[in-house]
DNA sequence: AGCACCTATTCAAAAAGTTGCATAAGGGGA
DNA sequence: TCCCCTTATGCAACTTTTTGAATAGGTGCT
């Protein structure tokens, strides 16, 4: 139920069209998130009903048109109001712990190959959000940036994923260690 | 998609009902997929029509008869497939980052109320999983455990859940003191 | 005796999310 | 020129997940 939110959210950042929002959104990035195309377009619809956004429509030359979407003063008040709501804890549901729980019945070698392959996407996506986080910074140290700026929010969501897929990196080590010795010396 | 093979993972670590299943992923313990007590039911008797479980009535004095739940080797078989299929990575989808992400906005106070909260909960949910862990590794230490043990899946996931929830608590005292000193000195 | 809670399962309905496709215009490379 | 990629949006069908019950016997407490 937090899509609606997490949309308002996103827009706090600045005007954007369902397109801009969709990258943002894209599980290979989303820092806060994450979301379909689809979804995003048919809760900009809604959210725009409900009056919580107010779109206006560009006009481009060599680019389809495109609605640029902006949080109204009602849409703030909706998020003023959901974070004072509780937060649902998170659930654990990754495709990769349920392939390593059944490790031991279905062999080890599907689920080494597996690992690498998840820790190879974990550097990728940790380089990414390094960059960005840079970028964020534009040229600031850390504890200056997050003393000074105007918003930090958006940074410190940043800095959890970053954390998320440190720690998968760590973990992921260590349980492919394990993995290993295992494969070479059956008990 | 993967609950069907969830179950069947946890179903390795013997026969359970419905119920016992229930408990297992209960969003608050799980450690390597989370669902509700209908999804499982739904989920046990397509596996059982399937032919991926086999089931038997237990019939109980003194509480309502049950009926335990056991993988068929056609079970063990998917799960094996299911090993070699690719993983999708996970998304991040949490309340409370889209409140954090929102906070500059809404105000910094209902935020670290609510990460208070989280991080109290991340405490239990880490002490409960060492207990748990301690339990499973009967006296061994972790080294001879991961060498020595029959099945090491389940330690080895239950130690994602717990870098997570350690990982959760780090970040979150990180995030708490930039966001009270926000507080105590506005820009 | 009454109440709250635990075991054990099931139904119905709504909400949320995914998948596949369709449209439409322009850009870049073989 | 043909094909594929990017921008930009949308529909329809489907699956998955969540929510909110209802049932039914038993335990423990006051």
């Amino acid at each position: 139920m937090a899509l609606r939110e997490a949309v308002l959210a996103a827009l706090l950042e600045g005007e954007a069209s369902g397109y801009d929002l969709a990258k943002r959104f894209d599980a290979g990035v989303a820092n806060f998130w994450s979301a379909t195309p689809q979804q995003l377009y048919r809760e900009l619809e809604r959210l725009e009903g409900e009056g919580l956004l107010s779109a206006r429509v560009v006009r481009q030359e060599r680019r389809p048109d495109k609605r640029l979407f902006t949080v109204t003063e009602a849409g703030r008040e909706v998020l003023r109001s959901f974070s004072h709501q509780p937060s649902r804890p998170t659930a654990i549901r990754d495709d990769l712990l349920v392939k390593l729980q059944a490790a031991d019945e279905t062999g080890l070698d599907a689920v080494i190959t597996a690992l690498e392959q998840r820790m190879e996407l974990c550097r990728a996506k940790l380089e990414r959000y390094d960059r960005l986080a840079e970028r964020m910074r534009g040229g600031l140290d850390e504890e200056r940036y997050l003393r000074e700026a105007e918003r930090v929010g958006p940074y410190l969501t940043l800095q959890r994923g970053r954390s998320h897929e440190q720690e998968n990196l760590r973990w992921g080590a260590a349980t492919l260690a394990v993995l290993e010795r295992r494969r070479a010396e059956p008990r």
